[in-house]
Formats: structure tokens, sequence, C-alpha cells
DNA sequence: CTCTATAATGTTATATTATTACATAGTGTT
DNA sequence: AACACTATGTAATAATATAACATTATAGAG
């Protein structure tokens, strides 16, 4: 059975490379890093990202494509994030987000939505390319 | 030459049928909605939304690869935008966003970044389906 | 232990989303 | 007319993601 605290083979694998990761990955990069490690095929990595995703222990860069690893331990249960990305160096940098976090669920109730997550990507100039 | 204000005939064409959409089109829903106009390929309308997003008269649902128009003609200049998502109907609405902006982006400030844009999307119930 | 249900994995094929590359046609300026 | 520039058309292909089905591992129940 599959429990929050222990990955599987394959979950294993993919959040490894994703953690030792400097920047956002792409699912089929992660697949030709991790076909020396007997990961052949785009549904063995998709369905990795899914579960990775769904427990928090990463998340997707929409407007990418790309997953980074969470780091916020409180992702886990918020499945909330905010990321900054740079337009010109490409650094894609998570937000603690504890304040906004607190901000935009509140904003959420106003609007009359029963508000579960959200995903916030701001664009920009970061502080070394600014 | 391109003016904001002219749009060209694919342009039109494209814009015209998302903002006559209840709900957010994908590429190629609308290139076989629009093939009766003459726009054949994909390029035609990759290259028409690309634009019509530059122009801030529509705004990609990155979460979905969809498009919507702007439900807020201000967008036009912040090219900044926040949507709710219903994950029962689907329904996804432009939150109008002068607050949400202001603070976003003196938040954005804090964090050291010089601003641009940002791209928000809640997931939730929305009003009727909570 | 053996049967059975379930989760996880493996594999092939295919669907969906997006871009590259190049050819053609219009538009305005000199 | 010659030129630069924008827009359009077209074919091919790249990149992202899922469907469908076969196989293997695991854990309880009896
Ligand atoms: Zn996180
Ligand atoms: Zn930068
Ligand atoms: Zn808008
Ligand atoms: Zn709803």
């Amino acid at each position: 059975m599959q429990r929050q605290q222990n990955l599987t083979k394959n979950q294993k694998i993919v959040l490894d490379i994703i953690e030792k990761s400097t920047e956002p990955l792409k699912a089929y990069s992660i697949l030709s890093n991790v076909k020396k490690k007997g990961i052949n095929a785009p549904p063995q990595v998709y369905r990795a990202l899914d579960k990775l995703v769904d427990m928090g222990k990463i998340h997707k860069i929409e407007s990418k494509n790309a997953f980074v690893a969470c780091q916020n331990s409180n992702c886990k249960v918020s499945k909330a994030a905010a990321f900054s990305i740079c337009e010109s160096c490409e650094e894609v940098t998570e937000i603690d987000n504890s304040k906004i976090s607190k901000y935009l669920s509140s904003f959420a109730d106003k609007i009359g939505m029963k508000y579960k997550k959200y995903n916030l990507e701001f664009f920009g100039l970061c502080k070394k390319c600014k």
C-alpha cells in the first residue's frame, strides 16, 4: 500500500533527480536521465510525477511544463505554491508562502469560492539580473 | 505595421471565437472551428494567440493549455491575471485584480524581484458547486 | 502455504500541444 | 521599380502527455 512516507522505487528515482537539479526539469529530460536506472518509457515518469505532486514533494511550473522539488515543507499540507521566475536567467525560486497563502485564501473566500489550492507564478527579473 | 488597435485578419478570427466561447478554448479546438474561415494549420492559430496574449486581449490558462478572452480591460496594461477554476464544473472566471495586483506587486518588491507580471490560478469549488 | 485482491511496474502505441523551416503574398517607403 | 517589413500559407516535425493492456510484486485472508 502507498504510504506518504514510503516512496516506491520509481518515485524515489524521479524525486532524487529533481532534488539534485538546480533548475526545473521537464518530464522527457527526467526520462533520458533515468534510463540507466531502468525507467524506459514516459508513463513510468509521468506516474511518478503525478504522485509526487499529490504528496507535495514536487511542484509543476505550469508555464514551463517543468517540475521542481518543494522548498517549503509546509506545502506538503497546503498544496499551494508560489514561484518567482526570472525571464533573463530562467531562475525559478519557490516563495515562502505563509503570508501570501493567508492573503490569497481569504481572497478566495471573499469571491465566494471554496478554495483548495492555488498556483502563482511571478515573472520578471531576479535580484542578480535586475 | 501591426498596431495595438488594429488586429489582422487571423487575429480577428481567433479573438472572435474565443470571445464567443463560454469556456476556455484549446488551440486545436480553435483550429477546427476556424477551418471554414480559411485557417488551415497550427502555426496560423498559434501566431494569432501569441499576439493576442501580448496585447492582453486574451489570457492563457496555463494549467489547462487553454485560452480565454480578457474580462478586465485593465489587463491590457498590466499583463497580470488571476483566475478561479472550479474543479467540479470546470468554470473559469477572471478575477477583478486591482486589489490582488497591488498586493502581489508589493510582495514581489519585498522579495527583491523586479516584477513584470504574474499568473495566478485558484483551484477549488465555485459558488454553484460548493 | 495457496489463493486472491491490489498496487506497482513495464511496454507499445497513440493523442495532444507546439514549433521549425521555408515559401508566398501584401503593404508602405524611397 | 526596388526594398524592407509584416503577415500569411504550408509541410513537416518536435515536445508533451495519456490510453490501453500485460506482467510482476506485495499483503492479507483462509
Ligand atoms: Zn512547495
Ligand atoms: Zn535572473
Ligand atoms: Zn484580463
Ligand atoms: Zn463549479
